[in-house]
DNA sequence: GCCCCTGTGTGATTTTGTTACTTAACCGCG
DNA sequence: CGCGGTTAAGTAACAAAATCACACAGGGGC
């Protein structure tokens, strides 16, 4: 219970003996895969901060359509919730996690201290804040203006890592993106003709890496 | 030079007279109408408050197409300037004047200082992000899985405020929404077909805004 | 008038989204 | 093991939107 605020140098120097007793108290909540945090008009008064595992946020369309907005993961704190409740809006988006999730949530008020008292939990905060948006920003511009083949394949690279197998199923891939199911298959099959992947039932396996880094760094010439 | 303070209770309420006496000292600035106040990559060390005007903040693709992503409007916060600053990211988006602006520049040491001492100013710099990230967020929504039809609708709406006609070019609209100037001609040539608007050379004319609300609204049924 | 630039109209093609299915793989259970 | 039930994936046909390519019109400056 102690251990993870050295996971957190920004409130690892609070000076206020008080406010960091008091952060020692706070809330440690522990989510199976799967649990939803939050949903669209949950009244949320609690700062969340991830020690362990990701979390989707996600906006979902009233047909159904889902895309994802931004993952919030180890040391990452979730700054819809307080936005929302600061902006005194509904919040649209919705939050579940990917994995078994380890957070603490720490009360408004608490939280305000915090922002008051310390100058490095504040830019900790901020950066927060400033990193979302630019990522929010980086999506507009993917979604209106990018192309479906070059987002798929920009995706498959993340999500593999260093390794080359990939456990998802067309539909989840769909879903990060915001678009159809179908599209994914359509656009897989492709890569599959072509040689980059091959693909097994919640499976891909990407075989030519090169070719896709390609192919996602936007480069035309991909449609024979 | 007194007076703009009032126009942000949030800063007229700095309990730190010194604090308050450095406030009254920042820049102002005057801005023409098409000055372009910041770009991608520029160096920008101020928080920037709009008093007077508006500021279009735009992402421009590597293809040369726009999006609006939001404006800047009397009272309201540049949040991308401190947010690129904060997170040490080179900001892609740029943003350019509608209108002549008027607007004061806070150095990034005054904000901060202000940031430790109010809590009103600090709610209000929140406030300011929670509202950009919600509308960035409703931003991807729309352009995902909105209909552009709809998205032009509201748009034309908007812009009109309370009156019937609306100064502006295809080419314009398209660079709000997102999309190219084409898509637009035709849409707004269907809206006249079916006697919503007239057109003519830079100027749009609404002609039955409750038809453009109910499309605007999302109801279906509207290409016979 | 004539040129030039910006704004608009249109057709053809490609990409993406939608609808409505079929087929295939996996899972648990009698 | 075979049998349904469920979820994942393939497919075809069509609609919507983006893209490309070009024609043409209006207006201002010369």
């Amino acid at each position: 219970m102690s251990g993870w605020i050295a996971r957190f140098p920004s409130l690892a120097d609070v000076e206020d003996p008080l406010l960091r007793s008091s952060l020692s108290a706070v809330r440690v909540m522990q989510l199976p895969p799967g649990a939803t945090v939050f949903r669209g008009g949950d009244p949320c008064r609690n700062y969340l901060l991830v020690l362990e595992g990701s979390v989707r946020v996600q906006k979902v369309s009233e047909s159904g359509r889902e895309i994802l907005l931004y993952r919030v993961e180890s040391g990452q704190s979730c700054i819809l919730t307080t936005a929302c409740l600061l902006a005194g809006e509904d919040y649209a988006a919705e939050a579940v996690t990917e994995t078994p999730v380890q957070a603490v949530a720490i009360p408004l008020s608490l939280f305000h201290a915090a922002m008051g008292a310390s100058r490095p939990f504040r830019e900790f905060v901020f950066r927060a804040y400033a990193e979302r948006i630019t990522g929010l920003i980086l999506l507009v511009e993917a979604v209106a203006f990018g192309r479906m083949d070059v987002r798929l394949a920009r995706c498959l690279l993340e999500r593999s890592g260093d390794g080359t197998e990939l456990n998802t199923t067309h539909q989840d891939l769909a879903t990060e993106l915001g678009t159809a199911r179908e599209v994914i298959s359509r656009l897989l099959k492709e890569f599959e003709r072509t040689g980059l992947v091959r693909l097994q039932r919640g499976r891909v396996i990407l075989d030519n890496t090169d070719e896709l880094r390609r192919i996602a760094s936007g480069a035309g010439g991909n449609t024979p």
